[in-house]
DNA sequence: AAAGGAACCAACCGCTGCTAG
DNA sequence: TCTAGCAGCGGTTGGTTCCTT
């Protein structure tokens, strides 16, 4: 985001007591992806040492957490996600991290953010509440309720994607000698990536690139793979 | 088209709790 | 039991982007 435009800033990007701080680079983003592939979440203290990145322990944890971290969803807050947020938050207060348990590949840090600009705000002067600001909030939730439409519709085809799922992966056990394209071509309804997905498994997981890019592939995949225990753990 | 404000988001700081020695 | 080190949490800050006027 702030690449490159933020590195020459005054204050950010400097070396304060020998630690890098401000926003990350994408080389940094490699590294830490890199140890924490090899290594493992934890002992973030030790990330400076074994990756060569110039960044504090804590630093790199909360990138981890909040960036960096094959879990995570992209996007806005759902309307769903803003119910639950708020009927959490009317539970438990200011524990963000215990709300984002509840939301998974949201962080705390995100929902924090979102409460502060949304609810906050709200809260403190919704007698002065301009008329402006309430046309505001309609565009936005009329535009977040044709998200959940579209959000919907596309869960209603990995639904059915996740039954054809089940089909193969029923196959795959009962015949490991068929092919996997035969498999997949009795469910055209998977799309690419889920097909991707089955390939990568059916190969052990070893993956193979054409063009010598196989990191884009490979975490890919593990952004697929992930999706698809979660698909699992749902079923 | 430009200015100003709101919204968003990444990152830092300080504090707390846990744990190993 | 004490202490140092570490991880995690919540609060805050400040830069960027988006939207309205």
């Amino acid at each position: 985001m702030f690449e490159g435009v933020m590195e020459g800033h005054l204050g950010w990007g400097i070396l304060e007591e020998g630690w890098r701080k401000g926003p990350w680079t994408a080389e940094e983003d490699k590294l830490l992806i890199e140890y924490v592939s090899l290594h493992g979440e934890g002992r973030w203290n030790s990330v400076a040492r074994f990756a060569g990145l110039k960044r504090n322990g804590k630093s790199c944890r909360l990138r981890w957490v909040n960036y960096l971290r094959p879990d995570l969803k992209r996007g806005r807050i759902t309307p769903h996600e803003e119910n639950i947020i708020l009927e959490l938050h009317a539970r438990w207060g200011n524990r963000w991290s215990t709300i984002a348990r509840s939301l998974p590949g949201r962080t705390d840090n995100e929902i924090k953010n979102y409460w502060r600009t949304h609810f906050k705000k709200k809260g403190q002067n919704s007698s002065e509440h301009s008329e402006k600001s309430k046309n505001r909030l309609l565009r936005r939730q009329q535009f977040q309720y044709q998200q959940q439409q579209q959000q919907q519709q596309l869960q209603q085809q990995q639904q059915q994607n996740q039954v054809d799922m089940k089909k193969i992966m029923s196959l795959l056990d009962e015949n490991d000698n068929r092919s996997v394209s035969s498999c997949l071509a009795m469910y055209p309804n998977n799309n690419y990536d889920e097909q991707y997905v089955i390939s990568s498994m059916w190969n052990g997981g070893q993956v193979a690139a054409t063009d010598g890019s196989t990191e884009d592939i490979i975490w890919d995949g593990l952004w697929n793979l992930d999706e698809v225990h979660a698909n699992l753990d749902a079923m």
